[in-house]
DNA sequence: CACTTTACGTACCATCGGTATGTTGAGGGT
DNA sequence: ACCCTCAACATACCGATGGTACGTAAAGTG
């Protein structure tokens, strides 16, 4: 006997999802097909793309989940730290929390490596723009506000720091010799902290 | 009347290089078909299969020559601006030419986007650390020994200046507001010159 | 209770990367 | 000059893939 209410219809998208997100973490989005979804799920291919036009849209809401869990927690983060005596604290505070999600890795599956190539160069920037780059674009402009960075540097380096967490989560996750948490986010505070 | 002298073949294995690697930075790895390249030259999938066992293959040759050209040019730039006066010279000197790489549009989507995705990230961080991490990896490796940065930040610094400069070089390919390249080199070289 | 809509399943398609198997001419030994 | 090997391709085919068209049964709705 089959149910089909709508409160199994929401949990059969939710379970579509969380399963890609394991399966796109796992394999990888070009090495992970349809039907390794749906087979995961005991679904065929009917009910998937009765949710989702394309593979690229079930990525796409993967993608989209693990951006703003970054975002939310970044932001609030940043919004606890914040402090009247130390101008850096929010924006390191909400650095910390983009570092850990570089570390993660699904989001780097996901988020960093696959985003880019599924999207392509300007797809993933549009939704990028929305979600990643705008919180440490913000955190910058407050640096320039208070007087610490060149108000005409403030582009480069916003675009420049978050690359670098990016790179610096890839070699955490590698677990590269020389490189720990606390090495990392050390170096990186000292460089933030150098900035004029 | 077809030739196959031991010059065709040489010519027909390097026009596969050249085709692929035009068709990966206009379309993309995964969007580009075997028979894309095929007929782009006019030969056919038993020619491709012949030089190269994969798709794979042939994408590592791509991206292997532009990491190839890349790491010569940034070579021989920081040996060029080599001086005993400067300690910064070599180093920016060589950054600068692996950002005019990373502005590229070729060494974004072969080396940069796609290179992750198809190789996966061992695979890529294996190939990336003989051609591309090194020479940024020196030249903090040399910072340090000159006393200018702490030795115990060199490898979490190199890791994070190169994914810097890959960060800037698509903000500058994406023409963003506030971005061009004199903006950019001197945000950079700003940020060198206070590291400790 | 009839009717529409939702939530799937089934059958099928073009295209994909890859393989197995030709075919044809170049080049080297004799 | 001839033969024979092997490189340099072409041809035919394969299973798997993302996607579509269509069917169907249950849930929801007036």
């Amino acid at each position: 006997m089959v149910k089909r209410t709508r409160a199994d219809a929401k949990k059969t998208r939710e379970q579509l999802v969380e399963s890609a997100t394991r399966l796109f973490e796992a394999k990888g989005y070009a090495e992970t097909s349809i039907n390794d979804i749906c087979l995961d799920l005991g679904i065929t291919k009917g009910a998937l793309f009765h949710y989702f036009r394309t593979k690229q849209d079930l990525f796409l809401e993967a993608w989209t989940r693990l951006q703003v869990a970054m975002d939310a927690e970044a932001r609030e983060a940043a919004i606890a730290a914040r402090s009247l005596t130390d101008p850096y604290a929010a924006f390191l505070a909400g650095c910390r929390v983009y570092l850990t999600f570089a570390t993660r890795r699904d989001y780097q599956k996901i988020v960093l490596i696959d985003g880019p190539a599924v999207f392509g160069q300007t797809g993933w920037y549009e939704r990028d723009h929305d979600l990643g780059a705008q919180n440490v674009h913000a955190g910058v402009r407050y640096l320039a506000k208070k007087g610490i960075v060149a108000a005409a540097r403030v582009d480069a380096l916003a675009v420049m720091l978050q690359s670098a967490l990016n790179g610096a989560g890839f070699a955490l996750a590698r677990q590269e010799p020389g490189i720990d948490s606390e090495r990392v986010y050390d170096a990186f505070e000292a460089m933030v902290k150098s900035l004029r």
